[in-house]
DNA sequence: GCATGATCATGC
DNA sequence: GCATGATCATGC
């Protein structure tokens, strides 16, 4: 049984949870047979709450132990060689109540009274092991959403109550926001079934409140990061502070900028020149941008010709035939990577035939977009069931299309079809992009 | 100039 | 070794 700890106080049930550290569940308490065997990959941390804890969560809207204000978490990690653990998936919050978030304020939130105090337990991630044989591998973490992060968070949150006030809470997407996502929630697919919201007559998916993936990178880390650059825990937004670090730079040559932050394109075929030019732009001459990296931002560097058109299509991760005939839209990775947000840093070739740095833009994908992407994706997992070697072309969508990305000319992959054709990848169209830039490049 | 095909450079 | 972002190459 569990051992003697203070279910009213913080202080004694973070030290209680210290108990588990380097050990699985099953190693510090006796579980049941059945209970290991019936239970599924979400329920070790009621396992834990039930057994270790001995302890009955409260109601829904209410922190796990009410009278310590407290909510307990358990979520997997990876081995990373680098870092050495990194996080599984996103952490799952609480659900998004369409109907109540409307009439809250962040300071009276569902979210800020259910999870302003969290004690997150981390736990290696075995896919074969059964989740009460998975060993808690780090020290479990107090995490206050009241530190340096709320400027960011509180903004998210509006961000997400703001667009159910709009009446679009079905065009919710990860990318609306920076560190606080609504991720979808539940099984998905077609007959997953859609909730209501109050300003629209719209169904909406089922979403939660969670911490982005690389957002749980930076918890993980958190010793290790370096400090922040970008200053938003005074309440600057992102897009703010990210225009005002490269408006300084607009219309520079590659030339100027490569001098000024001592970097020099040795080779021509130096590709990842101008990303690397873009962050330090952003990080004022250092390389990395901790905000963005725990955003889980994607940036993307666009060049653009001097008519203004981008110089050549964008290319996504590429799939493997055998897959995403099995594959649902959102557990595609095309899915995943276009519901995220992305920065775009522009440079253009001038008259003269100088290429300028022009303006950089954050930027998500809408949704009537996402639409057509999604239609795109269903197109390729049909055709590729019939004859892989036939896939959407650039002329079939104004959005995107298909495309071969392998390493060479040899690296082919199975097809259904039995045979073995060049590794394919969705790339948007140039033509969309430029679109996307003209509208937002000011 | 564009669609399509092919592959490079880099970081993990 | 491999996935990914990025770019080059060819033919119409």
């Amino acid at each position: 049984m569990g051992a003697i700890y203070d279910k009213t106080s913080v202080e004694s049930i973070f030290q209680h949870a210290k108990g588990l550290t380097g050990k699985s569940l099953a190693e510090v308490e006796f579980i049941p047979k059945e209970i290991v065997n019936s239970a599924n990959k979400g329920d070790l941390g009621s396992l834990v709450e039930a057994f270790y804890f001995v302890h009955k969560p409260g109601n829904d809207k209410g922190p796990d132990f009410p009278e310590a204000g407290l909510e307990l978490k358990t979520t997997g990690v990876l081995p990373h060689p680098k870092a050495k653990y990194k996080a599984k998936e996103r952490l799952v919050l609480t659900m998004i109540n369409y109907e109540e978030i409307v009439k809250e304020d962040w300071d009276s939130s569902t979210l800020l009274s259910k999870c302003g105090l969290m004690l997150i337990l981390f736990y290696l991630y075995e896919k074969n092991r059964p989740v009460v044989d998975r060993r808690f591998v780090l020290e479990p973490l107090l995490y206050r959403m009241l530190g340096d992060d709320w400027p960011v968070i509180k903004r998210d949150w509006e961000t997400i109550r703001q667009k159910v006030l709009e009446g679009k809470a079905h065009e919710l997407s990860e990318g609306d926001t920076i560190y606080l996502g609504a991720c979808r929630k539940g099984a998905g697919g077609p007959n997953e079934p859609l909730r209501q919201q109050p300003f629209s007559a719209e169904g909406a998916k089922a979403r939660a409140f969670s911490f982005k993936t690389e957002f749980m990178n930076h918890l993980i880390q958190g010793h290790l990061t370096l400090p922040p650059v970008l200053g938003l825990s005074q309440g600057l937004s992102l897009e703010d502070a990210v225009s005002m670090r490269f408006q300084a730079f607009t219309n520079k040559s590659l030339a100027e900028l490569s001098s000024q932050f001592g970097i020099e394109k040795i080779s021509k075929n130096q590709k990842g020149f101008y990303r690397q030019l873009a962050v330090r732009m952003l990080a004022k001459g250092g390389n990395s941008v901790p905000e963005l990296d725990k955003a889980g931002i994607e940036m993307k560097t666009i060049r653009l010709t001097a008519s203004g058109k981008p110089r050549e299509s964008m290319s996504f991760p590429g799939f493997k035939f055998l897959d995403i005939v099995k594959e649902s839209w959102e557990d595609s990775a095309f899915f995943e990577k276009i519901e995220k947000k992305f920065l775009f840093v522009v440079f253009q070739i001038d008259e003269e035939g100088v290429d300028r740095f022009k303006g950089a833009f954050l930027w998500n994908m809408p949704y009537e977009d996402r639409l057509e992407a999604k239609r795109v994706w269903e197109d390729t997992k049909r055709r590729t069931a019939e004859d892989a070697t036939d896939l959407p072309r650039i002329s079939e969508s104004p959005i995107a299309h298909v495309r071969p990305k392998a390493r060479a000319g040899e690296d082919k992959i199975p097809t259904p079809q039995g045979t073995n054709h060049v590794r394919q990848a969705f790339w948007l169209n140039a033509s969309y992009i430029k679109g996307v830039v003209d509208q937002n490049l000011v």
